[in-house]
Formats: C-alpha cells, structure tokens, sequence
DNA sequence: CTATTAATCTATTGATTAGTAGAATATGGG
DNA sequence: CCCATATTCTACTAATCAATAGATTAATAG
C-alpha cells in the first residue's frame, strides 16, 4: 500500500467515495430522498433484494449519509439531514455536467425529446403563477399525501390511461415523478402527447424539486 | 447483479464515486489542485510509484476529472476545470462536518493546537488588511512563485530553522503549506511557538485558500 | 413463554480493483 | 534512423467488495 504522512486522513475522506461508488447505494440515496422509509419499503420501491438493500443501508450508516430509528419491529432510514440532500443534488448536478457520456446515457434512458424540453424548477414556477400549466404528480397517492409540489393534482401513474378526461387539451400538462432518473414521467409525457395534449417533464421530479426547496 | 430500470444511468452516476473511493487518487486531486505538472513530478511530490500514479491518473481522467496536454516527451496534468476544484472543497468540506472520526484523525494527525487555532480565510483577510500578522509560505520558491496568497514572504519548510532571524516575535506568524491535509505548516507552527514566538496555520493551506479565491 | 415479523450478522462465492513488473508507444535529439 | 526519456499498455497476483444463503437478534402479539 502507499504511504505518504496524510494518508489516513485520505483514507477517511475516501469512505465517503466509497460510499457513492456503488450504483445501488446512489439509488437507495435518491429513494430515501423522497422520504424516509423502512429496509422492506426502500427494498421493494427499488426492487432490491431486502440482505441486499440491508447491506448497504449499513455502509451508507457507516459513512454518515442516513440515520436510523426504530418504530417497533422495524427500522426506519432516512437521509442524515438535509445537507446530505443538498450534497447529492450537487453530486449529481457535477457528474452531469462533465460526463458527456452520463447525458447521453440520461437523454437515452429518459427519451431524447423529454429530456430536452423538460421543465426547469425556475421555469415550473412562473408558469404555475399565471396558471398556465395542469401539474401532476404520478407518484403514489401514499407518496402525494406526505408531500407534493404546490399546485399539484394526485393522479397515480397506474391510473392515468382511465384518468384521461381530466387532463386538458388547451393548456400544457406538467407531469412529475419521484427521483431524477425515474423513466416514469417519460413515459407518461410521451403518452399523453401521443393523445394530442401538449404535455412535459418536470425536471429531476420530485426529488430534485425538493432539493432544490430545501436548499438553504 | 440488481436490475432496476434506472440502473444505467446511476451506473454512470457512481463512476464519480468510484474516482473519489481511492485515498491515493483524493490525495493527487489536491496535489493537482495545487497547479497541473507532469506524472513524473506528481508521483514525486505525492510519494507514489511512478506506474501507479499513472494508472490512477487515467481512471480520473476517464471521470473527467482532470485533462491532460502534451509538453514534448513528457504529459502535463491538470484539473479539468475550476468546477473540479469547486467541487472538491465541497467534497471535503461535506465530509469533514459529518463524519466525526475524520475530524478526529485531521486533529490527530495535524496536532490539536493547530487545528483548533487555525486562522480561517476569512479571517486572515482582516489580519492582513490591518497588517497585523506576517504571512509565511513554507512550500517551494518554484510554487511560491508560480502563485501564492498575496502579501505572504516565501520561506520553504527546509529553510525555516536557518532563516528563523527572518521571523519576528512581537507579531502573528501565520504559516501555510500545500494541501488542506498537509502536515508540514502545523510542523512549522508548533517549532516557531517553541522559539517563543505567536504562530498559527493557515486552515486548508494554499489549496483551500485558492479554492476560496476561485469560488465564483 | 412462544411464535412471528423485521432486520442484522456470519460465512461463502464470484467479481472488481490496486499494485506492480515487463513490453510497447511516442516524442525529441543526435 | 537510432537512442533516450516519459508515459502508457498488458498481464498477473493479492486484496477488497457485492451478492446471497443460513443462522441470529430484537420487538411484539398472543
């Protein structure tokens, strides 16, 4: 191993990589960012195996991102604070910026089209001012109740097809779903412009909103 | 492996956290935020075999973290940009609030006078202004002269002991070295308190202090 | 006290990754 | 063209880490 008289503090600092090294662990952050939940929730919204989702639940412990408490029977996670919300954002805000190839991957993994004329938070905000925009959340109803975007209607993804006539075709529908990569609000916007209706993505959905309330 | 729909892109996501897991490739991130040179040189100032840090420079590279540029024979390193240094204070200074056995080790290892005695930047603006402390940098003419905090005399750390004459004792010292982990300012800080004179750190030397100038 | 549920701990396997030695590449000078 | 220098590439070993299965702990309900 190398040796140089600051290494073990550069050890410290590399938990902290470390803990951000792993694909499933950045995921599990983004989930538990939309609210704190028990090993079983967080493994099931993930679709994680539930030793799994443990494991690394306890590394991300390890190195200061989440905090447990328990309720009962169960244990509940959730992010440390909120300056560990803002650091992912940032987190997340650097590697789009200077990974050409994680653009590209996000604009083909989201659809280029939606990906493109998403809505900024900025630009969400003056819309909903003058009423311009319908704004849905199609997360769960259970995901609405906690806390939603101001001004948004509840319509559950799995309902939207049933759920149609309440969306108009006039004005433009903003639709949002949980984390910053989640291929739910795409898929729904393509739907929903296959119909006819002008619709778009809220950027980042709902996560990367909150982030973005929570900031200071 | 796991398999959810958004994996890709938090795949892409983690090579960033992968870059930063390694304490050698955190430790040549600070010593390029220092001022870009050549492998050879880096492996030197870092303590590093030669083949090692060349292999770790790539997987940085590969995260868009630094660039290189040819200078005849030989490869000149850099941060990709002043975004990366940015990032990097962040980086360190998130980690360093919350997670206590770091902030223990940085005492440990730089001594816990210096570290809790440490002149901030902020700080040190008013010291100056009011010509209330002299500003020692202890790293090498070469980097002195390449770029230092304006209004600090240069004394490399090898001279110190011969040129101490130099140093005054009814005024502050306060002494700055590379890295914000490095150890040879609180070094210098407690052999000048030893002589009987009133000497501090800089916190975060050079580095910090550069990463604080180029904020914006 | 026992059974049940939720989560963790322990141990094992397979996959990545770090470190390193030797070969290969690229540039500039004679 | 050949040589010296700086760096990278390739191949190999040892260490680390992810995933998973089985045993274990902790709280609660009966």
């Amino acid at each position: 191993m190398t040796d140089f008289p600051e290494a073990p503090v550069y050890e410290h600092l590399a938990r902290l990589g470390k803990a951000l090294s792993a694909p499933v662990r950045l995921r599990l952050l983004d989930l538990l960012d939309q609210g704190g939940c028990t090993v079983e929730e967080l493994a099931q919204r993930g679709g994680l195996p539930l030793k799994n989702t443990s494991a690394h639940l306890q590394q991300l412990r390890a190195a200061g991102l989440v905090s447990t408490r328990r309720e009962g029977t169960r244990i509940h996670y959730s992010l440390h604070d909120r300056g560990v919300s803002r650091f992912l954002g940032r987190f997340q805000e650097f590697a789009e910026e200077r990974m050409g190839d994680l653009r590209a991957e996000i604009e083909e993994h989201l659809g280029r089209e939606e990906a493109v004329s998403a809505v900024t938070g900025t630009e969400l905000e003056g819309l909903l001012r003058n009423r311009e925009v319908v704004l849905v959340d199609l997360r769960s109803a259970e995901e609405y109740e906690e806390d939603h975007v101001p001004g948004a209607v509840s319509i559950p993804s799995r309902q939207l097809e049933e759920r149609l006539d309440e969306l108009p075709w006039d004005v433009t529908i903003v639709a949002y779903c949980q984390g910053p990569y989640c291929v739910v609000s795409p898929r729904a916007v393509r739907m929903l412009n296959a119909t006819g209706r002008r619709a778009r993505s809220l950027e980042g959905g709902y996560v990367r909103w909150k982030r973005r309330r929570d900031a200071d």
